[in-house]
DNA sequence: ATAATTTTTTAGACCTGTCTAAAAAATTTA
DNA sequence: TAAATTTTTTAGACAGGTCTAAAAAATTAT
């Protein structure tokens, strides 16, 4: 087994690849709020656990037995997130910090038997892919409602930015993962949005059309 | 908050205090399967933090702090088990070292919340008691079945064994909790014992008699 | 293409929790 | 009650993970 640390730096080292190819000594001592000088002696540890792909100075990339132990914890966060919010009625902007330590608890069997309980569920309650025990996953395609032209519309299905202040907003202007939105107006001057949601009109900035994202 | 660590040494000193007044260094090594030299570097951490009491080759107690921090680990640890029984189907032999690492999962609005979920348990699936979230419960007496005569009834409520082993070995017999048991016969040869359990009649040893309990 | 800046690595240190070996205290035995 | 044994503590070391300060490499700017 590997210990807590290596596994938070697996997870920051497959959430950082999904933007660039090859992840930076200062990326993940950002994401981990640690020091760079930190992140290299792991590096090493990693390398030579043959996790990731290392070489000084050139970044890192995860090796398949690092991509599938972090596949692995992002499953375990998602179905807890998950659990917290269907069972035990957390809001989603609650759930993150209490699944960062959930998903460190070990037993294959434990998450397997929580995700038959609770019907196999394919994405967390913001919107992610729940990765299945094989760590596959089917990445839906997402667009951020930026994007969309006047009379365009589209389903709520994620959100770019997972912050509590950001998932509190959304929820108190009603723009929740399922919600049905069309694009009825854009301000020229600072490219905010008007949106139909449901029987409701709401008044976006271009920040947060920014980070919503509805499915292809 | 402690560290993981500190809430184990915590956890065994509360266990230890049941059967002696005051605990040992050598008992503590013991139940953490470490060395004396370990445990007595932790014991003077824990006093200066004021969770135990601690003399030099005195042995040590349980503060009220120390107590309230073990009842609180032992609650969330009894929750767990009962989640895993109950709603993800485990066998009672099987959950012990799940929740060995769910018990440290620090939210309490967490543990409050899967308590309701759970429509508020008062014993795990052993039948030991489950502590409120100000470390209330009412210790149920038990006594073991070695200590009833011939004719004698009682209902399961606990055992004093908790290995894997043993818990399979009294599944394998009906021996559960709940069932209410009736002693038919006494060996006098070896202090064995004749069951009436429900409809079937079951042979035990002194040894098993002596580690299954019954309400008093 | 050289200088300035930024990024990354190395070196040395510290903290937590563990260990072994040896010393000190307490307990048991004779 | 003195000797033998057991228990506990001290001393010193080590591994994991972190840090600061300084050196080395890479990148950017002029």
């Amino acid at each position: 087994m590997n210990t807590l640390a290596e596994e938070n730096y697996l997870k920051s080292i497959y959430h950082l690849s999904l933007n660039d190819v090859t992840v930076s000594t200062n990326q993940i001592a950002a994401a981990l709020s640690t020091k760079a000088a930190s992140v290299t002696d792991m590096l090493k540890k990693l390398a030579d656990k043959e996790l990731i792909n290392y070489e000084k100075y050139q970044g890192v990339t995860l090796t398949p037995a690092g991509e599938k132990i972090a596949l692995h914890i992002i499953r375990k966060h998602r179905l807890w997130e998950y659990f917290l919010v269907e069972k035990l009625n957390f809001k989603w902007d609650e759930v993150h910090e209490m699944a960062e330590e959930m998903e460190h608890i070990s037993s294959v069997e434990l998450i397997d038997r929580l995700d038959k309980f609770m019907d196999h569920p394919k994405h967390d309650p913001h919107g992610d892919p729940i990765p299945d025990r094989d760590g596959n996953f089917k990445k839906h395609e997402l667009k951020p409602i930026a994007s969309l032209n006047v009379n365009e519309s589209g389903i709520i299905s994620g959100v770019r930015d997972h912050s509590p202040a950001f998932l509190q907003y959304l929820e108190k202007q009603q723009l929740t993962i399922g919600k049905k939105i069309a694009v009825t107006d854009i301000i020229e001057y600072d490219n905010s949005m008007i949106l139909q949601v449901e029987n409701t009109t709401t008044h976006i900035s271009r920040e947060v059309a920014k980070n919503l994202l509805i499915a292809i």
